[in-house]
DNA sequence: AAGACGGGGGC
DNA sequence: GCCCCAGTCTT
């Protein structure tokens, strides 16, 4: 049975490969990349931040020697921001203290910055042919399918048991083609939501298939739950300069640049009494915007931007004041670049 | 063990 | 709206 799922799904993988920008390499530090920019984020999101990125930085000292600043402007839009601060932080131990080279056991790459379980065997299989199976949400979902596990994926004894279950079936003499093979599969044909049934190569064995249960399957036990946060930006513009201010809360946009921010709850507003109470000066406010809504996986944000001018007035240290011209080259979340880009016609 | 972390897309 | 995505880290 496990001899047979095998070898289906290699030959299926044989017959449908996908055209993407990281095909063949076996370069560690290309896989890495990769790896961590699809971490949570889809094929096609990520491909062109791929693209990119090897363009950028084509070494790990390319990358080691760009500033962090750098490196979190070409991961602007791509979300989970602290992946673009751990490989920046471990592209530059591999470049001093590796000699640039990438470790090739799995228990050294697991303990890198950045790099979990999912992403140690990634690296381990696809650029050495070592024998770990690459457990994500693809291999979770065809894995729980095609078995009919319906033990909870988010819980630590489903992990457990499906990362058992994954180096079982893991054909250890081809690792890279299996695993990719695997992936390829829950990416293309085992989906989420309307799975392509029909042209699954696996479907006869399939326990779900048969029990007509596919989209239940893979069981999550955790429900999201979605908060709302209530932001609102200070445009402040002094002789063709703005402010602006680096995130440093470890919350949500960490290290992100920003335009300086008050948040309140939901009833709240802000005034120029607030402003002038909240910050030493005398603040009028010009114009408020309408309120732009950005949905996130476990937040929903509502910004309001405030034109407001201010007299007698000392900035807290960590607002800069910078040429408008030059805000573009700061890394931003995505609601101010969408404020940005419609009132003041920046393209991003 | 539970939360936090983004943004894009499917339906 | 809700769910999911080539997950990891912190508490």
């Amino acid at each position: 049975m496990s001899t047979n799922f095998k070898k289906s799904l290699i030959q299926w993988s044989n017959d449908h490969k996908r055209s993407l920008p990281w095909q063949n390499t076996k370069n560690p530090y290309f896989i890495w990349l990769r790896e961590v920019i699809l971490q949570q984020t889809r094929v096609e999101q990520g491909a062109n931040y791929y693209k990119s990125f090897i363009e950028k930085y084509p070494n790990v000292e390319n990358l080691a020697t760009a500033s962090l600043e750098d490196v979190y402007k070409s991961w602007e839009g791509l979300g989970y921001y602290s992946r673009a601060k751990n490989l920046h932080e471990t592209a530059k131990i591999i470049h001093e203290q590796l000699n640039d080279i990438f470790p090739n056991q799995y228990e050294a790459i697991l303990k890198l910055k950045g790099i979990g379980e999912y992403t140690a065997a990634a690296i381990a299989s696809f650029a050495y042919d070592l024998p770990y199976a690459t457990l994500d949400g693809n291999t979770y979902r065809v894995l729980s399918r095609y078995f009919g596990i319906e033990i909870p994926i988010d819980t630590t004894e489903g992990k457990k048991y499906f990362k058992q279950v994954a180096n079982e079936c893991l054909d250890t003499h081809q690792p890279a083609q299996y695993n990719q093979a695997l992936i390829d599969l829950g990416a293309t044909i085992c989906k989420p939501k309307n799975p392509q049934c029909d042209h699954c190569p696996l479907s006869s064995n399939c326990v779900a298939y048969n029990n007509n249960n596919i989209e239940q399957l893979p069981i999550k036990s955790k429900k999201i739950i979605i908060q709302e946060r209530f932001l609102n930006f200070l445009l402040i513009h002094i002789n063709e300069h703005i402010f602006i201010q680096q995130r440093k809360e470890k919350d949500i946009w960490q290290h992100l640049f920003q335009f300086p921010l008050v948040e309140t709850l939901e009833n709240e507003t802000i005034s120029e009494s607030f402003l002038s109470h909240y910050y030493s000066g005398n603040f009028q406010i010009l114009e408020e915007s309408e309120i732009y809504t950005q949905i996130l996986t476990h937040r929903k944000i509502k910004a309001k931007f405030w034109e407001v001018k201010v007299s007698n007035f000392q900035a807290p240290k960590d607002w800069l004041l910078v040429p408008f011209e030059q805000i573009k080259k700061f890394s931003y979340p995505k609601i101010i670049r969408d404020y940005l880009s419609i009132r003041y016609n920046y393209i991003y």
